[in-house]
DNA sequence: GAGTGGTCTAGACCACTTC
DNA sequence: AAGTGGTCTAGACCACTCT
């Protein structure tokens, strides 16, 4: 983190947490900042604009940047979806049943979904994960064995995200997603302890590497009790 | 749209769902673009920056931008989550049962989730909505008077988007959505002819001007089986 | 008209991969 | 070493609001 933009995008955002710059206020303009930053009106301009696209902050031509009013989607959350499910409960207690743990070929969906060549090897990661005890979400994952070598029953017992980012040394470049709401199956009902009339809400996603290649193709039903997922569009 | 930089971003999008550049292939490097559009690197670097966060493009720096291969996520929908239902459904009959439509003051609730000042008052709107005759989602909505003034019966059974921005000029700049799954309630089964043990999946969502004033904050609970959510994330 | 953000440039220099 | 994307600049000019 040294690139002047993500300095100056950090150093703002901890003046709205901190209410240094308060809701509704007009924010310094960009010439001002410029001149505070020691650097040009497209730096600020590109720090503002994550900002803006964070929901964060809103812009007006002609009259100034303003501090958006803190909304549930804005501040609470770290508006980065992208990490693991270990990561997006930082401080709790993650805890995981491996229900199925296998090395199988691919079938035609998981083909399709992993844009694999035919009859390729993956990974069949089956997890019931839990926040303090309490049962949150069943995951069915797949990996390539050629993209993603060396999984052990241990990584999967803990994070495998942590073993592809800090033991492979890869990069998570992006993740693709569909939201769902649907009713329990079997194996929701035994492993989330719901009934008929609990619902669950899945999660569908495809992520890829920095290079460019799928690692993972997954579905994750969450009780629908315990899963929210928070979304800020921002007109371009 | 005249910008040279939506104007770049619209024709390399084409060039992508023309299938001139083809999934996984490596386009035309940055120096090479801004010579063809006769533009400066920084122009063609913005509109390429447009199509990795819609997830159709990605980088390797020092290697090159190459084409995603489609996924349901980038592909199918228009990544704009932004305007109302019935844009949404662009080409399908729309129709709209009109539930509730009366003024009334705003509850602790609204007045938090619209920052309104203490007493103010507000449209209450509770619409069904229907796509082809099938009921899609019962729509629960609120806005304050004095930001969008004048809203008629006719308004509500048709598209409140439309009269906002075609005739009252308004412009809407961004939403803040949260979406769950739930139990059906006595209404969504009513509306939405569901039974006990089909869920609904509801919508959360906060509405800006841009000039960032809230106009709508809305719960829109969808049939379980007629919605999905996507989103694509992109690493910073 | 003064002030604000929006677009665009031409080029320098850096970081990374290997086209 | 050559090629590619990433960052940053200093400034020009435009579009819009109204401090």
């Amino acid at each position: 983190m040294k690139e002047k933009y993500k300095i100056i995008y950090e150093d703002i955002r901890n003046k709205i947490f901190s209410k240094e710059y308060e809701p509704n206020e007009r924010i310094p303009d960009e010439k001002t900042l410029s001149q505070n930053y020691s650097c040009s009106k497209m730096t600020i301009k590109r720090a503002v604009d994550m900002l803006v696209l964070e929901g964060l902050l809103h812009k007006r031509r002609g009259s100034g940047t303003y501090v958006k009013e803190p909304t549930s989607s804005n501040f609470t959350s770290t508006s980065r979806h992208l990490f693991g499910f270990s990561r997006s409960q930082a401080g709790k207690k993650v805890s995981s049943k491996v229900i199925e743990f296998l090395v199988v070929q691919a079938d035609k969906i998981i083909t399709e979904k992993l844009k694999l060549e035919d009859d390729e090897f993956v990974y069949k990661i089956i997890r019931a994960r839990y926040v303090n005890e309490r049962p949150h979400v069943l995951e069915e994952t797949y990996m390539p064995i050629h993209v993603i070598p060396g999984i052990k029953r241990s990584h999967v017992e803990g994070s495998i995200y942590h073993y592809i980012e800090e033991e492979l040394g890869l990069t998570i470049q992006s993740a693709h997603k569909t939201i769902r709401a649907d009713k329990p199956k079997k194996l929701d009902k035994e492993y989330l302890l719901l009934t008929d009339i609990e619902p669950v809400a899945e999660v569908e996603q495809i992520v890829f590497l920095d290079d460019g290649r799928i690692f993972e193709y997954s579905k994750s039903r969450h009780r629908y009790d315990e899963f929210k997922f928070e979304s800020v569009s921002v007109k371009l």
